[in-house]
DNA sequence: ATGACTTTGTGAAGGCTTGCACAAAGTCGA
DNA sequence: TCGACTTTGTGCAAGCCTTCACAAAGTCAT
């Protein structure tokens, strides 16, 4: 992401007084853009059309351009996007020309595997912390940083804005009001569950099961269609539970 | 999931013919609805409103009750719906009341979080299979299953019904286009970008740099609107990136 | 049995999102 | 300079989703 860096400032004048009305959709849409346009950028290709741009992250053309013109971005007619150019008003667009201290609360198996996984850096995001309740836990060192109690880092923690949850789920509800109660009001909750916040807190959960149940349904609704053919999910036998 | 099994041939008859017509929207709701009733099954309450079920679920009672006349789900007006019941039949809709056989390709920090996951059985699903493509992970055994490479499961494996993708994203596709040799329908993809799948094939993507930049965005649009007060993000300073 | 009360199920309205069609605005070769 | 061609940006219509309002259908105390 620090190739972005360079091409901000002049982007800044056009959309920053721009603050209001980009639809929700469009944002969830967003950051599928600017990951298509990473690896083009890497190959060292500078210009793109919407079309193609489009066929990389999977949405319509008609809907990129869309969803760009509500960031009033300007491409050129003709001819197509600049790489970075877009990258980098999407980034701005996104809040990303800043990188967001972030803490994990909860170092058991997902909670590990998120601490090492490299994805954070350089897109934006850094974590600054991380958090357990577990004595044999609390105080071990992990990718560089030492595992503290949530309550120690709201006395003598970095400031957070965004706060992760990898918990168990009995314990979801209490993690995310100690981490209201510490200004936190992005939450990224990977326990199954609903989380009670304040208005002005923003979460957004992430469940595997809940995937896992959409594609089942349609797998479901393929195999009744065609009754006849093929493959059948494993039999209902008598299992353990 | 196992308490479903017990009602479910007084569900079938009901529901089993009403085939179409649940809105896509409605489908991601469902297991959210699911998600909520198992705990108040556990805690022995075999009735509930639907004002408070959509409190537990984090939706409006008027969405949970429009959700499930699609499904045919009767409540008793002036009473509820029966826990048990309801339970029953959303699993029947979204297809739980088999368990689906889950490959894991990837045997990666995320991939073994995943493997040694418990929330898979019990609520649908069951791995039957992990893949790698190193040589030093090929062989050892995770949680009780041997990881073999995706050429072996193709030819001397169980069959699968839904494929886990948790490689790094250049692999990904190359990954997706063996699962859909298989015969795999359905696949969830945590690497980051788009995969190219016939349209017979069902993919659904998490990417965590996504759910932060969504996060992200309405972060930095609080702080925007209140640009006086209180905290701010790690300043943008020069970092290594 | 009756009436007061509770809660579901749903038609209709309103809002958001997508997709179409096309004018606007550029490039490029001659 | 001009005309053919390409591609963006957007008004508008269609479709999907959510929310409202309320009738329908039950319970429960008397
Ligand atoms: N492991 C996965 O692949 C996976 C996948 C999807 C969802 N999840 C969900 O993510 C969560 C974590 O899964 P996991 O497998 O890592 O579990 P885990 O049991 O390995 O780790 C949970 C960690 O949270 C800590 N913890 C418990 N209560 C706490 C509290 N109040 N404050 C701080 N820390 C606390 C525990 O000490 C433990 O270290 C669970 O809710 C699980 O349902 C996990
Ligand atoms: N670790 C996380 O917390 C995390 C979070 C979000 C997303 N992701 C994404 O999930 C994926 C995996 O992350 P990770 O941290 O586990 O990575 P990892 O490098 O630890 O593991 C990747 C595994 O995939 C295997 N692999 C590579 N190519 C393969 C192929 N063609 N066929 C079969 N196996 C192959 C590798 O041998 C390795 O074991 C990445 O795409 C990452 O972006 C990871």
């Amino acid at each position: 992401m620090s190739w972005l860096r360079g091409v901000r400032a002049e982007v800044v004048h056009e959309s920053v007084r721009r603050t209001g009305g980009v639809p929700e959709a469009t944002v969830g849409r967003l950051p599928l853009y600017l990951r298509a346009l990473t690896p083009l950028h890497d190959q060292g290709i500078t210009n793109i059309a919407s079309e193609e741009l489009a066929a990389l992250a999977g949405v319509r053309s008609t809907q990129l351009r869309k969803d760009l013109s509500h960031l009033g971005s300007y491409g050129v007619r003709g001819v197509g996007y600049d790489v970075d150019l877009l990258a980098a008003q999407i980034a701005q667009e996104l809040g990303l020309t800043q990188e967001w201290p972030v803490v994990i609360v909860g170092m058991g198996n997902l909670g590990r595997a998120l601490a090492s996984y490299g994805g954070f850096s350089g897109r934006g995001f850094r974590i600054v912390a991380l958090a357990d309740d577990d004595p044999a836990v609390v105080g071990t060192r992990v990718e560089g940083l030492t595992v503290s109690t949530l309550a120690d880092l709201a006395t003598a923690g970095p400031t957070v804005a965004i706060g992760v949850i990898t918990t168990p789920a009995p314990a979801a509800q209490a993690v995310a009001d100690q981490l209201v109660a510490m200004g936190v009001r992005s939450i990224l909750n990977f326990a199954p569950g609903h989380l009670t916040v304040p208005d002005e807190v923003d979460v957004r959960g992430v469940d595997l099961a809940t995937e896992l149940q959409i594609l089942a349904f349609h797998e479901q609704r393929r195999l009744l269609a065609v009754p006849t053919s093929g493959q059948v999910p494993s039999e209902d036998r008598e299992v353990a539970g």
